[in-house]
DNA sequence: CATTCACGTTGTACTATACAACCACCTGAA
DNA sequence: TTCAGGTGGTTGTATAGTACAACGTGAATG
């Protein structure tokens, strides 16, 4: 018998707290230079060419103290860089230093590798429907922001 | 053109991640009275009909140190209780209070109406085979334990 | 201009977590 | 039967990530 519709839901609801409570402990584990915060923060500087972190805090749902204290660390790092912005003295605009675009890129090679791993043994078309849905239960939970 | 898997595996990967750092804020927004950690633990509790602490540190990748610290956390609110172990002295079994299954049944009411909402324009279909994908995923990332 | 708003930092507090040290108990081998 | 080592659990300490509130500074607008 196929399961009925609040049996999927469960499951679905239960794996994906599951994955929640594993998430960050598994990203620690795999590079301790990066947390799963600052990669994230990270990548996003690398994927917008830079941006504020108001942007970033809207992005994210994070409290801007939050976002000032996790790019002080990357700043700390080497990895950001902040840029005054001529049109507002108030702004910094935030950019990965190349050192942060590499261990950027490093990092994310590495849980690539992860990633491809425990997905090995998944057929093409399985793969590409569970990226789908991924998506699209993405879209359905996030409030877009502008 | 059907994406290759690469790609397909980077759309996971994305998707669980920012999935991963959603969910303990939204958790924490839809029951305050109940975190993400010690609703799961608590549900588990009430799943196994009571279990060791050691147990749910297993279970849940935890350090027994913290699995003490949410157990007397839960013990104080009043959704937990010991018993001792008539085989073991060292042991205690830990049980849901009749207030704890209140408290859990209303949560995951609560967790249910909003996954069920977010879910609902999904087919019968859909929702079966991305509940059997995330069950999948989940059981290859999780190390097995007895 | 004066008020209000936006951007960011800092002080404070809390939660979840790990690791190490510890105590109490259990178990098996000398 | 005793004791050495293992197991279950707690507590001390430290860290990360987070929020909220208060603040300073600069911008924008009535």
């Amino acid at each position: 018998m196929p399961p009925n519709r609040d049996e999927s839901v469960e499951t679905i609801q239960r794996e994906l707290t599951a994955f929640a409570r594993r998430a960050r402990a598994t990203a620690a584990r795999m590079h301790p230079e990066l947390s799963l915060v600052s990669f994230t923060l990270l990548a996003h500087l690398a994927d917008q060419q830079g941006c504020r972190a108001t942007d970033l805090a809207a992005h994210y749902l994070l409290d801007k103290s939050t976002v000032s204290r996790q790019v002080a660390a990357l700043e700390k790092l080497g990895f950001v860089e902040r840029r005054p912005d001529p049109d507002d003295q108030r702004v910094q605009v935030l950019h990965p230093t190349s050192l942060g675009y590499e261990t950027l890129a490093s990092v994310a090679a590495s849980r690539r590798a992860v990633f491809r791993e425990r997905l090995a043994d998944w057929s093409q078309e399985d793969l590409a429907r569970f990226a789908e849905y991924l998506e699209r239960y993405g879209r359905t939970s996030v409030r877009p922001e502008s």
